[in-house]
RNA sequence: GCCGAUGUGAUGGAAUUGGCAGACGUGAUGGACUCAAAAUCCAUUCCUGGCAACAGGGUGCGGGUUCAAGUCCCGCCAUCGGCACCA
């Protein structure tokens, strides 16, 4: 027997599947097609982390099986390439981002490529690629067209000492993720992309595709459809306040008003406010506040009533207070509130602050002690013609009174807003928009796409957050495409999440001039069948894409609703101590390292035996062995092949379970039992002493999409050809089955023999042999029979006393 | 606070979805081979009692349903992840 040289085996077949390019998926659109894709990586100067095999791998594993059951696979990759990391590397190395790029992808191709991964890479797409953004920016420009981006002036988060805008996730408990300095709020203007006009499609289609539960749960909350009213409040100032409220229920206990410190009223108010310094001070404090100490405030409910305007109870006439507060947000809703102190418990909670009256609407809680929030049981009382109704039908009356008075009527909202779309940053896709004094916003005509961009001295942010680009007179300086008057250039790029809400349609035609993908490639390989991700990707990613592809379909330049038909997700890998794996840490294992060693198929099987893929898992150096040894014994098992074909008579059941029990696990995501199966069999054949060439022929296809090397080594070696081009191993259900099962015999639930018995044998066969047993006769000795319990092939429990 | 997930040997994890708890792997212990080590192979390995056959207990805790519960129901506890004043 030769010696299993993994690290020649795995050069010689990567260098065979290059050279034939064995996965590239041909646009022969007679055959069926699957499409399995992987999250696109950001190329970072890291290299591969080893939490980025366990996806790529599991998905490798379906599409390798996929093609040898006969389809046409797309299993495509490429490079989601701008972003913060590499234009902070080129700021301190004095090199341009598009050449640190270039360096990292090529460190990443080379990484993926001694994975042994089936990437079609004729196929590559980069996000930084001005042939990839030129669609990047031309989808921007149609939904510009058809009003779905906009200019909003917006607050954003800015480092003090940096002095640059922040992403949210970029400050970390109210200070500079990177410098520990202070982050405050300032307004900004900042394109918007109008999601929400999306928002109830996104939340119905979800009915039409398969994705996991939890994400599917996570997106429903993140959109956060509600249903309620808004209601129209007469003031003292002759004007009408309109609220948001999802208990219309409770009007008759609304006792005061809160509206944001931001609302647009309060300017029309300013004559009649007797207490307008207060107001300013308390708004001035709420503007400076950031995001963090607006949380931390929430424990205490604070803010300033107005003096001079008061409100008017619709539906009982009463005058109630109006406060500003910034517990109330201007974003959701209309910026206001009717305040129910009783049924809700930030309303109780500020009440208790102000001595407000606590007016009980709903019967059923102790208002005394808390707020009673429950819909389900409640009586409603004190409320005129509502008494005595449930809450769900005082919903249904008061809504109907609020339209017939025209004094409110139903409305739907939601928590998902709009997505800021700017950032002042270079290593982005150029906004391709010119203002104009004369015609405001132009889109740049789409023959002029893609705008690049342009060289600059420095990558750094501006002192006033400006985009470096802002700094360059050549760049900015423009005639507007619409009447040719001089105009200026949007100089902030797109966000990172631009580039990968499309990516997965370039793949089906990624070299196409004319449009993003043809209409025909389009048809033929879209939606993607399978998509695996990160769950950390559920609310941005996900939505983002299913967002635009939504827009393209509504604009005829995709054939279908929605981008994915299935969506799951995978556990991260952990570092031995089970926390994140992190260089400070010093708990980071280098696949390379692990490949130099053991080669790339045992990180390949054990990655996907570490655990349940979906849950994370901590890497084990000792565990990772047991993969190479169960390597070892399928490579040694070559010197206990004997002649004869076919599977061994009392191998027959084994060989069928084991096909049944790979085939299926590879389809629900549980890589390890299959593989535990696997070993099982090798086990058994081991204890045998001996395999058929059939049997090994089996496992070797079996054990392939985990195993590709090694198995197309043994595959070769024994004479049988190219694996990958073979069919996928059957298996028959009639042969999976034993002539003969072990069944359990209980008494009272307690184990007492087992017995052999003919495969889905009768009861009236097994009760009487059963009983008959000298352990189970004893054990019902003295005792009435109450009754008996047979469960086929299984177990018979009798119950006696 | 809300939403979601998880809790099984020393350890990573299995359990045909209500039917033998601990598959498969790691580690450990003993043995074989070896001058020796590594590698490999064999055996044992949930706990308690017993030389043993065997008996009893056992899936975070407390109840319940059932002939039968890791699995279903009710109430707790702990850990992890996400959201966070969304009216």
């Amino acid at each position: 027997m030769s010696e299993y040289r993994f690290t020649e085996i795995e050069k010689k077949w990567q260098a065979y599947w290059e050279e034939h390019q064995t996965f590239h998926a041909e646009n022969d659109y007679t055959k069926p097609k699957f499409y399995a894709l992987v999250e696109f990586p950001y190329p970072s100067g890291q290299g591969l982390h080893i939490g980025h095999p366990r996806p790529y791998t599991a998905m490798d594993i379906v599409a390798r099986k996929r093609r040898m059951e006969g389809y046409n696979v797309l299993f495509p990759m490429g490079w989601d390439a701008f972003g913060l990391p590499t234009e902070n590397y080129a700021i301190k190395n004095h090199i341009h981002p598009a050449i640190v790029t270039e360096q990292n992808i090529a460190h990443f191709k080379e990484q993926l490529k001694a994975l042994g991964l089936s990437f079609d890479w004729q196929r590559e797409v980069n996000t930084t690629d001005p042939d990839y953004f030129h669609w990047t920016q031309w989808i921007f420009i149609q939904l510009f067209k058809k009003g779905l981006a906009y200019k909003k002036e917006m607050a954003v988060n800015w480092c003090t000492s940096c002095k640059v805008v922040l992403a949210n996730e970029e400050v970390v408990g109210g200070v500079c993720e990177r410098c520990g300095g202070e982050v405050v709020r300032k307004v900004k203007s900042q394109w918007m992309l109008k999601i929400t006009a999306y928002a109830q499609r996104l939340l119905d289609d979800l009915a039409q595709v398969n994705y996991l539960d939890k994400i599917k749960v996570t997106q429903t909350n993140w959109i956060g459809h509600s249903t309620g009213a808004e209601v129209d409040f007469r003031t003292t100032a002759g004007d009408v306040l309109t609220v948001y409220t999802t208990r219309p229920d409770t009007l008759f206990g609304a006792t005061y008003m809160v509206i944001s410190p931001e609302h647009p009223m309060l300017e029309t108010w300013k004559e009649r406010l007797e207490n307008m310094d207060e107001i300013r001070a308390y708004q001035e404090k709420a503007a400076h506040k950031s995001d963090f100490e607006r949380t931390e405030m929430a424990k205490d409910k604070t803010g300033v009533c107005l003096k001079g305007v008061r409100a008017v109870n619709p539906v009982n006439g009463k005058e109630i207070p109006i406060f500003i507060s910034d517990y109330v947000l201007m974003s959701y809703g209309t910026g206001a509130i009717m305040a129910v102190p009783a049924h809700d418990t930030r309303d109780y909670d500020f009440a208790k602050v102000f001595d407000l009256p606590i007016i009980e609407v709903v019967k059923g809680g102790d208002i005394a002690k808390e707020a009673f929030t429950d819909c389900a049981t409640g009586v409603m009382v004190n409320s005129g013609f509502l008494d005595g109704l449930s809450v769900e039908e005082a919903k249904v009356k008061i809504k109907a009174w609020l339209t017939e008075n025209g004094k409110g009527h139903e409305k739907d909202n939601y928590k998902l807003r709009d997505w800021v779309f700017s950032r002042q940053r270079y290593w982005g896709e150029p906004i391709p928009m010119v203002y104009c004094e004369k015609c405001g916003w132009v889109p740049l005509p789409e023959e002029e796409l893609p705008l690049r961009l342009p060289d600059v001295e420095s990558y750094m942010p501006t002192d006033n957050g400006e985009s470096p680009l802002s700094t360059l007179e050549s760049f900015i300086n423009t005639t507007c495409p619409h009447c040719g008057s001089p105009a200026k250039r949007e100089t902030d790029t797109m966000p990172q999440w631009a580039g990968s809400s499309w990516y997965f349609l370039r793949y089906c035609d990624p070299t196409n001039k004319e449009c993003l993908a043809s209409p025909e490639a389009l048809r033929y390989w879209m939606p993607v069948d399978w998509y695996n991700g990160g769950m950390e990707h559920t609310t941005l990613h996900l939505l983002y894409s299913r967002f635009w592809h939504k827009f393209l379909y509504d604009i005829g330049s995709v054939p279908c609703v929605e981008p994915y038909m299935r969506r799951t997700s995978h556990g991260m890998i952990l570092g031995e101590d089970n926390q994140k794996m992190s260089k400070s840490r010093g708990n980071v294992i280098n696949p390379d390292e692990v490949i130099a060693q053991y080669g790339a198929d045992t990180l390949r099987l054990y990655e996907m035996f570490i655990g349940d893929f979906e849950k994370t898992a901590p890497w084990s150096p000792s565990s990772i062995r047991g993969c190479k040894r169960f390597l070892d014994r399928v490579w040694a098992m070559q010197d206990l092949l004997v002649d004869g074909d076919g599977y061994r008579d009392e191998l027959m059941t084994e060989m069928h379970k084991t096909i049944r029990k790979v085939s299926q696990d590879i389809e629900q995501l549980k890589f390890n039992t299959a593989i535990a199966a696997m070993m099982a069999l090798v086990n058994t054949l081991y204890a045998k002493g001996s395999v058929s060439r059939s049997e090994y022929r089996t496992l070797l296809i079996l054990l392939n999409p985990f195993a590709p090397h090694m198995t197309e080594e043994l595959f070769e070696q024994l004479g049988y050809g190219i694996l990958n081009e073979q069919a996928w191993v059957t298996y028959d259900e009639a042969l999976c089955k034993e002539d003969e099962v072990e069944i359990v015999v209980q008494v009272n639930g307690k184990l007492k023999v087992k017995l052999m018995i003919p495969h889905d044998a009768a009861e009236d066969v097994v009760l009487p042999m059963a009983k008959e047993d000298p352990k189970v006769a004893e054990a019902l000795v003295g005792k009435t029979l109450r009754k008996q319990i047979y469960i086929q092939n299984k177990l018979v429990n009798f119950v006696a006393n």
